[in-house]
RNA sequence: GGCCCGUUCGUCUAUCGGUUAGGACGCCAGGUUUUCAACCUGGAAAGAGGGGUUCGAUUCCCCUACGGGCUACCA
């Protein structure tokens, strides 16, 4: 027995991975790391009907691509039926658990005439307290027995403690007819087994502690800590649903954001440190902690992710931004990445870096260095230039043939400048972008800027126009 | 219907009885001697409503409204 912290997350494989799931496997993460902990990852996969294997490797893509990488196998819930029925035998055996008879309608009959009077709609079977020796030899199905009296009380790091009285909660089946465990036994059996010390999820789940813990008590089994987190709405404040967008990881992915934005972002929805909104992985694994999770439901915000993605990207190494960028471009794009286009985009990253929220972004600013060489000007536009462009559009274009980035562009650009004494260099910038094939083929007073330095590019300015 | 949870600027949030209620995103205005973007400066912008408790409530309690969740032989 060791005080080490496990934590979990349990999707169940019915489609891809949620941008709701991947923050609730996110809290885990941190939480797990954060604690020399461990992080297992169980796929929920009892429905047969829904579940594909195809659902289980996008959970596992998306994991992979946000880096929230688990300790040991994968566990299959459906695997484990036999260990889910056991346990249901043995509270069974120990008269935690009853045999019911009841069918489907006479079920349903109850919870009508029930619903009739007034009364709760929730099922009481009358073989609860049968002598077995009364018992039918039909199917029946499994049913624990929840205590009547008094009320559970959940101890939640988030909510605080939840109290449900037990007369709320009914003899939910634990075996179905056919022998088959049902989710709420499976979930408790899972985590216990698995040692599973910190259960953090949705706050779909909160009411379902209560049933679980049941069981745990049933068994007498130490009850994990919860945490029960609000799930993540839509901007309009509805729960989060295809109509808002994006809804799985690997959307945000092929739309280019950057892991490590994601992580800060979906971090800081639901959960703060202080005023902190950009952070790194380092500091949020040391930051994360329970009580930093707020109660209220976070709605999504595209605007704030951009910008923090922004930021991640201006932040990151130039190797490993270079490194995600082209694994992007080779998957979503279809420029050619020959040596001399990968010489030339590495040479950009560190100027455009900064510039730029998600990769497309950055692919387009980072289109002079991934331009299709030699690079034509577009007659149509140069035509309609007025005559000293079109001279100085004619003088540059052989010169941007060889320049591998910007900076050797302003280079050449600066020479025809310096020789156009009346021309201001801003005047060339926007003449050439429009007449140069590709919008954002010549480099700009930005670029300049951000390569010579702000008070070197007005001196030349200054200087170009002929002095002031 | 029953039970449970929630409610601070448009959004994410700070505050853990005493603050001019702070920050961030977004927005607006101006600047950066004419691109895009970035950046700088300034600005507008919040405690759902009503009762209590208290010398004092955004903060504690109750009610209402609104939002969400659970209520299956789904997960």
């Amino acid at each position: 027995m060791t005080d080490q912290v496990v934590t979990r997350f349990a999707p169940s494989p019915t489609g891809f991975l949620h941008i709701g799931g991947a923050r609730t496997a996110l809290f885990n993460w941190l939480y797990a790391r954060g604690r020399g902990g461990r992080f297992l990852l169980r796929i929920e996969d009892t429905d047969r009907a829904r579940s594909t294997p195809e659902a289980t490797q996008a959970i596992l893509d998306g994991m992979a691509w946000l880096g929230l990488d688990h300790d040991g196998d994968v566990i299959s819930q459906a695997a484990r039926a036999d260990r889910h029925a056991e346990i249901a035998h043995q509270l069974l055996f120990k008269g935690h658990a009853y045999k019911c008879f009841s069918t489907q309608e006479e079920i349903q009959a109850f919870r009508e005439t029930a619903k009739a009077e007034g009364r709760s709609t929730l099922f009481q079977s009358p073989w609860r307290d049968a002598d077995p020796a009364t018992h039918p030899d039909a199917p029946y199905v499994v049913r624990i027995k929840a205590p009547r009296e008094g009320a559970t009380i959940i101890r939640d790091e988030v909510q605080g403690d939840v109290t449900i009285r037990n007369d709320q909660l009914d003899d939910m089946v634990l075996l179905r007819s056919d022998g088959s465990p049902v989710y709420m036994l499976a979930v408790a059996v899972d985590d216990h087994d698995m040692g599973v010390t910190h259960v953090i999820r949705g706050d779909d789940h909160l009411n379902n502690a209560a049933r679980q813990m049941l069981i745990y008590q049933a068994m007498g089994w130490p009850v994990p800590v919860y945490a029960h987190i609000p799930l993540i709405h839509g901007p309009d404040g509805k729960k989060l649903s295809k109509r808002h967008g994006a809804l799985g990881v690997a959307e945000y992915r092929d739309m280019g954001y950057p892991a490590a934005g994601m992580r800060n972002y979906l971090a800081r929805l639901g959960w703060s440190h202080g005023d902190d909104e950009f952070f790194t992985d380092a500091q949020a694994i040391s930051w994360f902690d329970l009580s930093g999770i707020g109660k209220s439901p976070a709605r999504f915000d595209f605007k704030k992710l951009d910008n923090v993605c922004g930021q991640h990207i201006a932040a990151m190494d130039d190797a490993a931004l270079l490194h995600e960028l082209t694994e992007f471009m080779t998957q979503h794009t279809s420029y050619p990445l020959d040596d001399q286009r990968a010489k030339r985009l590495e040479a950009a990253i560190p100027h455009l870096k900064e510039r730029a929220k998600i990769f497309p972004e950055l692919i387009e600013k980072a289109h002079f260095a991934l331009a299709e060489r030699p690079i034509e000007p577009d007659e149509k536009a140069a035509a309609q230039l007025d005559t000293v462009s079109r001279g100085i559009l004619t003088e540059l274009t052989p010169q941007l043939q060889n320049v591998t980035w910007a900076r050797d562009a302003l280079e050449a650009l600066w020479q025809s400048a310096a020789e156009q004494k009346d021309m201001k260099f801003g005047k060339l910038a926007g003449p050439l972008r429009a007449a140069l094939a590709g919008r954002t083929a010549t480099p700009s007073v930005f670029d300049m800027m951000l390569v010579l330095g702000r008070e070197e590019t007005i001196a030349r300015l200054t200087d170009a126009s002929g002095g002031t």
